[in-house]
DNA sequence: TTACTATATTACTATATAGCTATAGAGTCA
DNA sequence: TGACTCTATAGCTATATAGTAATATAGTAA
């Protein structure tokens, strides 16, 4: 990490950015047990068909998810698992500061 | 991960926005060995103060990095290290993709 | 072939934000 | 006090992109 150049740099944020959107994370989500197509993504997205199909096309284009088409579908599935364990560590931390705001706000409620 | 609500998606989304940006992925990297001003940050970065300072407010907000004022000097400084764990993921898959795309230009080189 | 279904793409609008310049605050020292 | 330094913010422009509706493309089946 700590010789990253500009380019590098830029790669990884892509790569972050790619996971910066709710309807994303949706999506890898859904995939957590499996391949899915656009039409069962669209449905447990509840996004519209269109949208989903973008998203999955960015996260394709990413490297995040295979595409592979079988008859007049389009199955999607996670290409590296270990986007789960980044996922992990920020709900990890998340949850921590989110229990911490949550004693913090018993506390203020306590005091008033 | 599984059973994240829209409100928690979000949460997560915005964590990880704060780190798709090379500018900001720069300032945390330079924290790296320990807090830093504003002006430091600026030249390390080669940025503008009024643009670094804005990176760094959202930094802080995010919680990502701690803010001390002492005398007229404002340091930051990583308030959560399990963030270079992400990038060292990230950067572990980046750099995996990146060698095989290199493999991939050398093979087109050679059977071209 | 036609009709149908599944997916991708195009064109568009609205929103978010990175970066800039200029300026405002706040602390320090003469 | 005034001059100076450091940081934050306001106003702005340009760009990126999420979402939508409409359409195109591709496969299947009659």
């Amino acid at each position: 990490m700590s010789k990253l150049d500009d380019h590098a740099l830029q790669y990884v944020a892509n790569y972050f950015k790619a996971l910066a959107e709710p309807m994303r994370l949706k999506v890898l989500n859904a995939l957590q047990d499996g391949e899915k197509n656009v039409s069962q993504l669209t449905e447990i997205s509840g996004g519209t068909q269109a949208n989903v199909s973008k998203h999955l096309s960015l996260l394709a284009q990413c490297g995040l998810v295979k595409r592979e088409s079988r008859g007049t579908s389009v199955y999607y599935s996670i290409a590296d698992p270990s986007v789960y364990e980044l996922c992990e560590l920020v709900c990890g931390q998340i949850g921590n500061r989110m229990l911490a705001e949550a004693d913090l706000k018993k506390a203020f409620t306590l005091t008033r």
